[in-house]
DNA sequence: GACAATACGGAACGTGGTTCCGCTTCGCAA
DNA sequence: TTGCGAAGCGGAACCACGTTCCGTATTGTC
């Protein structure tokens, strides 16, 4: 998030009108029951459905989809940056940490079916993608760095370029018992951890 | 393309007319120029149009969007499989094969801007996704197995498995500088190649 | 109670994949 | 060569989406 852009502070301003904040709860609930039924490729029209009103609405709140989206899952993200600070307080190993992060992260795109197909549609640019690396990028990034401190990893890779990797693995991973996004994770976090002899790039 | 070349031998059959033999190779090499300039996501009228066909004859040739995707880079996917072997049959060490195929594939996904995404998208469901996966995974194993057998891989990961990870890696590389896939897929592979202590599961 | 300002609903628009069907062209056979 | 059925063609039409627009309804204030 870019400075200045002050959290939900305005949104929930009380210089708005009851109806306006109050339609703004019921789409917030309605969105997270649709999203969590037909995962977060539901349809506009049928949030709005869910909650009892018409799009015009839902896009007076929300200018475009995908804020719908953050907005559902803000508080996880959040949950998920505290996490991180917490980790790096403890004492242990920073590599355990940070891969103890990566598996809570994972485990959040992994249940929300879909959610990280947000990220990764082309056409997103902003929205969503922008909401969530800028706050995840940079926890990511001192856990990175602490690892690499303590000598528990060498890899060059940056925080942004891990995050990006980690949620493309979690891509329609859903109803596919073939595929376990879990475990990918661990196999790259794995060649995170210990490089040997860097291959010829 | 002359006669005798490969697949296809029904699609190419002469019991077809020659106007429809015509346009196939028509809208296949249209495609293959539209591809190549504004990614596999371009519209199918805009593929028409450039083929200078209608939509319908489209839809007559390739039942499906995915379908024409296949048949644009079906060559280039036989490349990668006979890749495959040849490394198979190489005396070297089976992991350097392994991971010397992987760059030809990561390289070609990257090449094409956006083709991996078609492999992601969820509503795919046969269609590409499949004719990718039931000819590159076998090979994949292959190269997996004889990995493990010759002691350099204790991973547990499937071919399928490593084979859509790879691909999710690739998707939305395209224009970020920050995220390069290939590094990625190298990092992966690192995790694939040398498992220490085993992480809980 | 009246009047802005604010918010709402949902029809309408643009864009995409896909289908349908009347018309054209081809290939064979008389 | 011509006739005719089958194969193929074009593109309008349909459906599903995200998004925009605008006439109407609601709210808060004087």
């Amino acid at each position: 998030m870019p400075a200045g852009d002050t959290p939900s502070r305005d949104t929930q301003s009380r210089t708005r009108r009851v109806d306006a904040r109050r339609n703004e709860k019921t789409l917030l609930d309605a969105a997270a029951r649709v999203f969590a039924n037909q995962g977060v490729d539901a349809p506009v029209r049928q949030i709005a459905a869910e909650a009892g009103v018409g799009v015009g609405t839902v896009y007076r709140h929300f200018p475009q989809r995908s804020d719908l989206v953050i907005a559902v899952y803000r508080h996880q993200v959040d949950a998920c940056v505290d996490l991180g600070e917490r980790l790096l307080g403890r004492g242990s190993s920073p590599l355990a940490a940070l891969e103890e992060w990566v598996d809570a992260f994972v485990d959040f795109l992994v249940t929300k079916h879909g959610l990280a197909s947000v990220n990764g549609g082309q056409a997103d640019e902003g929205g969503l993608h922008a909401y969530f690396l800028d706050h995840l990028v940079p926890v990511c990034e001192r856990l990175l760095e602490a690892a690499r401190e303590a000598g528990e990893t060498s890899t060059d890779i940056g925080a942004y370029e891990l995050m990006r990797g980690i949620g493309n693995l979690c891509l329609f991973g859903g109803d596919d018992t073939r595929y376990d996004a879990r475990k990918l994770s661990h196999v790259l976090l794995a060649g995170v951890a210990l490089r040997r002899e860097p291959r010829a790039d």
